[in-house]
DNA sequence: TCTGGGGTCCTAGGACCC
DNA sequence: TCTGGGGTCCTAGGACCC
């Protein structure tokens, strides 16, 4: 074996993965236009359509309204979110078949490591071809392989092959293919940046090339450029790294009509509160970071984000910072048409923090109390607590509980 | 009758500390 | 009578992706 061994990895797409499914559990709609989204009618986007509604000049992210009007004949029907869920189940249980390492990056696409396989396999074309066959044996759904020396030429490789494609990118041609490639299908350019470069006169992969770091920078900001540097230059720019990360969780919800009832608003608040408070514990996190968010009639976004001195514990606590920095950021009267509320920075529930270990502000007067708690248990009703607590609660100390309300506490 | 909901990452600026 | 520089935490907004 080579000291320096290429890295074979694999990009497995589901292909129009809503609409296959809804497809494949019900025959009727085999050959349709099946478009799964928002309801005709309603606010909402296309979430995905099957390949019959493309014809139509549908796509995903496309407003309902406007998929309507392209194509009336079309099956609407909503998204079945824990069904597509459990049939990804599925599909990444085969794919585990073939190599342990193995990372799920959405509900339909993941990434496999299957450098050194070739022995055990043969090629790996032939790997993927394989693939292929036996998630459509196993589960009746199409998928698109992309084979590449990283993770991004992979997934560039899965898009080019779209769909029932199986494209691999060898390493001494990885150029040519990313000169295949429009800008617009570049991972990471998105509608912005596409417009900054077109504006720029930059309109290939190829002229993106011949930009040097520092001009890049100066045009683009440093982020943007480091990425497409190495994403232009068949280096792998690292977005899907497996380093754990910042996490957040939010629920939002788009009215049917812009409002500006703060009551009827408030209490979609709080069922909001109640809905992330649930998913939080639910699932094992804590967090001191609130974030709010509002979207007004005309689609200003506007957003605010608290940070308290602990952990966020019930539905009311977040309600009641939630209706706060509402507050902050309405004046009561712009009609407002989303409204969302999350929390962000979270930490895993059984995880203590340094802060909590090293004691911050917060921990360290907690301790205090404790101490002062256990004294008094012994001691009785005497009052007693810490100078430096005074100090600290200002002008309007914490009275004690029990005994006489008015007598000062005795310092220690 | 435009434009969902759930995320991640980056940037720029302010506060605060040493 | 002037005011540096680095580090960290926090916030708001923007870009992007599925």
């Amino acid at each position: 074996m080579s000291q320096e061994e290429t890295r074979i990895v694999f990009h497995v797409d589901l292909d129009a993965f809503y609409a296959s499914v809804e497809q494949r559990d019900n025959p009727s709609l085999a050959g349709k236009p099946v478009i799964v989204g928002a309801a005709p009618g309603h606010r909402g986007v296309v979430s995905a359509c099957s390949y019959e509604a493309r014809r139509f000049g549908v796509h995903s992210a496309m407003p309902i309204s406007q998929a309507y009007r392209r194509c009336p004949q079309g099956v609407y029907l909503p998204v079945r979110m824990e069904r597509y869920i459990e049939v990804s189940r599925q599909v990444m249980g085969i794919l585990q078949q073939y190599s342990p390492y193995i990372q799920q990056i959405s509900v339909d696409e993941a990434f496999l490591d299957l450098s050194g396989t070739e022995r055990l396999f043969g090629p790996p074309v032939e790997t993927g071809r394989r693939l292929k066959k036996d998630v459509k044996e196993k589960t009746g759904l199409v998928i698109s392989v992309g084979i590449g020396p990283n993770k991004y030429l992979a997934k560039l490789a899965t898009n080019a092959g779209k769909p029932d494609g199986l494209l691999m990118v060898e390493e001494g041609k990885v150029e040519d293919f990313l000169d295949s490639i429009p800008l617009s299908q570049l991972w990471g350019i998105g509608e912005r940046t596409l417009r900054r470069l077109t504006e720029l006169n930059i309109t290939s992969v190829r002229q993106l090339r011949g930009f040097a770091d520092g001009e890049l920078a100066h045009l683009l900001g440093r982020g943007a450029s480091a990425f497409l540097g190495k994403a232009v230059g068949g280096q792998d720019p690292g977005i899907f790294s497996e380093e754990p990360h910042s996490r957040s969780l939010s629920s939002e919800t788009t009215f049917e009509r812009d409002r500006k009832d703060r009551g009827g608003i408030e209490r979609t608040l709080l069922e909001l509160c109640q809905q992330v408070t649930f998913r939080m514990i639910e699932d094992g996190w804590k967090s001191k970071t609130v974030a709010l968010k509002v979207r007004f009639h005309d689609f200003t976004t506007v957003s605010a984000q608290r940070t308290l001195k602990h952990w966020i514990s019930s539905t009311e606590e977040l309600d009641e910072v939630a209706r706060d920095l509402l507050a902050s950021r309405w004046n009561g009267t712009t009609p407002i048409r989303l409204i969302g509320i999350g929390f962000s920075n979270l930490i895993q529930a059984d995880v203590q923090d340094q802060l909590e270990l090293f004691g911050d502000e917060f921990s360290r007067r907690k301790k205090v109390e404790e101490a002062v708690l256990r004294i008094r248990k012994k001691m009785g009703s005497v009052s007693l607590t810490k100078a430096s607590l005074l100090e600290n609660e200002g002008r309007s100390p914490k009275r004690h509980r029990e005994g006489d309300p008015n007598r000062p506490p005795t310092s220690f």
